[in-house]
DNA sequence: CTGGATCCTTTTCGATACTG
DNA sequence: CAGTATCGAAAAGGATCCAG
């Protein structure tokens, strides 16, 4: 049980690294980051409203913020054309790229265990009843 | 584009399914409950307290209503001991192992990505400055 | 069309007090 | 020790209006 070897999540022995992984994490873990991710790595380069759509169900506020957030953390490219009616396009960086791929895995457990999860919150459900 | 060889992530035509497993990126996606998983990864089974400590940082309100969930979704196995004082142990499921395999992408990602994260944030707030 | 700014509601979360 | 219950602060988020 106290077998460190190869082990899923690494160890950081640094605390001061440990957290600024932990803060990566808590940002890039944004529920609306990772939507915005997969559909710019489904579609490639897209306008402001196309994300917003292809997303579903998100508020041009926080469109506009996870977007800019993306953008500061290097994991988008805006591209703003100067025309009229504006035209704004954005597409993922390779690191934005890359960390969809690190997703992936994420993703995939989601579809697998979909079955699993809801079998064991209706057990659970059930458990706490009288 | 529209080419369904090796994609990253998968995708779900069937709206109801994305929507499923929107939901559960969603749940696990959640700050503490990736820092539940890799504590408990890390040290196998867990007294509450203890669990609170390695996480660190966290309310006990956070910390129980985090384990309740994890427990709900089958993420965790809860053993009660009928002693005084009471004695509760957390340990990971099979389920819950395998997602930190799969977050395990991530937090290498993350520690990988830190240094560009950064340099992309700093460049970002000087080129929003006059 | 792409946002910025504002107001207001909802949710989240910590602090605290209390129980078996 | 391992919670539950409650309160209030704070943050997130939606709706709306306005500008370039």
């Amino acid at each position: 049980m106290a077998e460190p070897a190869r082990h899923p999540i690494p160890e950081n022995l640094d605390p001061a690294l440990e957290m600024l992984v932990r803060e990566i994490i808590e940002r890039v873990a944004d529920k609306w980051t990772m939507l915005a991710i997969e559909v710019l790595d489904e579609h490639g380069r897209l306008r402001f409203t196309q994300v917003g759509e292809l997303i579903g169900g998100i508020s041009q506020k926080m469109l506009t913020k996870t977007l800019r957030q993306m953008e500061s953390d290097g994991l988008v490219l805006r591209t703003i054309h100067p025309v009229i009616p504006p035209r704004v396009e954005y597409e993922l960086t390779d690191m934005g790229r890359s960390l969809g791929a690190a997703f992936c895995g994420v993703w995939i457990w989601a579809e697998e265990h979909r079955d699993r999860i809801e079998a064991a919150r209706k057990a659970f459900r059930e458990r706490s009843l009288p």
